[in-house]
DNA sequence: ACCCGTGTTCGCTG
DNA sequence: TCAGCGAACACGGG
């Protein structure tokens, strides 16, 4: 699941779901004590037991939950990782298969937050004082929220010799942009993402810029819907190029999509397209 | 059995 | 000194 448009989406789902509520009860589960690290999760779950719930923002795929409890401010730092989803179930209801911690509230519903491959992280940090979080304070402005200028990032990957498509993926310069969006977003823009950074003409870099945030509003868009209790998975490949290998391109139609390794990650796209 | 994986962090290296 | 690299983390799914 995880990259910018899909943690916005768990974002707006958790502030529906929370809003005015308190936290009757928390379970962690003991086998997922990584998940809590550097807490335990007795320690987690005793920290925020009975509070209720404040603001909710996004930054990158950081979600920041500001709680209060007996009258004082506390906060959860919550990470989707590689396979992490916060599910909406009510009181009784069989645990989500994967289930880590589970937050019984007020009104009788039960947030679980599931994770297959315990690469997700959930942390109190006190006073919510978030950005005090040095994982927080590196993240750079978030592209959604802020929008991206296109001279930062000019400057930015002129500074670097890194693929652009790698140098993406630096959360301390697009944080959200992940694995799938910055393949989409070089295909979006015409670049190949092996060029390197300093290579990229300006009007390229402003293609970039723009092809990011398209590419991260038309993800959200596909996922939003009139009733979202909770974001399935399965169905078809809703990417231009991702995952496609051998395909042919949607846009040219006429050569196939290739895949090649940057970064010990896949990196999708059409040789001819992309230049 | 074997390879793959929507993310981050840590230790090593040149 | 530090950007860049590769491994590690943990556990299915195909």
């Amino acid at each position: 699941m995880p990259e910018l448009p899909e943690v916005e989406i768990a974002a707006r789902n958790l502030r529906e779901w929370t809003a005015g509520r308190s936290i009757v009860r928390v379970e962690a589960s003991p086998t997922a004590k990584y998940v809590f690290r550097p807490s335990s999760p007795k320690a987690f779950a005793r920290a925020v037991a009975g509070a209720r719930f404040g603001e909710i923002r996004r930054i990158g795929k950081n979600l920041l939950v500001s709680l209060e409890r007996d009258g004082a401010p506390l906060g959860v730092l919550a990470h989707l990782g590689m396979t992490g989803k916060w599910l909406r179930r009510e009181a009784g209801d069989p645990p989500t298969r994967f289930s880590r911690a589970r937050f019984a509230l007020d009104d009788g519903a039960v947030l679980h937050f599931d994770d297959l491959r315990l690469f997700g992280r959930l942390r109190v940090v006190p006073g919510a004082r978030f950005d005090e979080v040095p994982e927080v304070a590196a993240l750079g402005p978030d592209p959604l929220d802020r929008g991206i200028d296109p001279a930062a990032l000019g400057d930015a990957l002129r500074r670097s010799k890194l693929p652009v498509k790698v140098r993406l993926m630096d959360q301390a310069l697009l944080p959200g942009v992940g694995n799938i969006y910055a393949s989409e977003a070089c295909f979006r823009a015409r670049v190949d993402p092996r060029r390197k950074g300093p290579s990229l003409a300006p009007r390229e870099v402003k293609a970039l810029a723009g092809a990011i945030v398209t590419a991260m509003k038309d993800g959200i868009a596909r996922q939003e819907g009139p009733e979202i209790t909770y974001v399935e998975e399965g169905g078809a490949n809703p990417f231009l190029v991702y995952g496609r290998e051998g395909e042919k391109c949607p846009r040219c139609r006429r050569a196939k999509i290739q895949r090649v390794v940057q970064a010990q990650r896949s990196t999708f796209f059409c040789p001819r397209c992309q230049r």
